[in-house]
DNA sequence: GCCAACGTTGGC
DNA sequence: GCCAACGTTGGC
């Protein structure tokens, strides 16, 4: 059965126009254990809407697909990398990363305000004030509504 | 730059 | 285990 995702990446980091020119792309950085975790739950071939975060405007910007389930993200034992992180050991590097792969770019970005604002959107966690987390599940009905959206232009 | 809403750390 | 202090995310 296929599952639904969100994930937020800051446009200036990581776009999905770089998703789209790279094809795939392994999902560094998350340091939040809830995210982590919804990391480990993923399923080859779920789907994920790919959010821009710190951007204008910020919001929904495409789709992405589960390429390879969770593997240890290296990029915590790495003391150079930006998201190195001290406790992670090569026994227990703690945090876990997936690849993911390019699959559409919306007609548009639906901006945050959007999804505030729609009643059918009610229950969507990056719509809820103050969200922080990162990578979050997304119910089917949700996710599909929000293909349509995106892809309307 | 401000600040709300968190999550994490560490003293006790 | 509690909780204050601190750090981070991310909208605005």
């Amino acid at each position: 059965m296929t599952q639904y995702w969100l994930a937020k990446s800051e446009p200036d980091v990581y776009s999905i126009d770089q998703l789209q020119k790279d094809g795939s792309t392994g999902w560094e950085g998350v340091r939040n254990y809830q995210a982590r975790n919804s990391l480990r739950a993923m399923k080859k071939g779920d789907l994920l809407l790919f959010y821009h975060s710190n951007a204008e405007p910020s919001g929904l910007a495409g789709v992405a697909r589960i390429k390879k389930e969770a593997f240890p993200d290296l990029s915590a034992l790495d003391p150079k990398s930006e998201y190195h992180d001290p406790k992670a050991t090569a026994e227990d590097p703690r945090w876990s990363s997936v690849e993911v792969e390019f699959v559409e770019t919306f007609a548009r970005v639906i901006p945050l305000t959007e999804l505030k604002a729609d009643p059918a959107l009610a229950g969507l966690e990056v719509a809820r004030k103050g969200s922080r987390l990162s990578v979050t599940p997304v119910s089917e009905a949700h996710f599909h509504y929000l293909v349509k959206l995106g892809r309307k232009g």
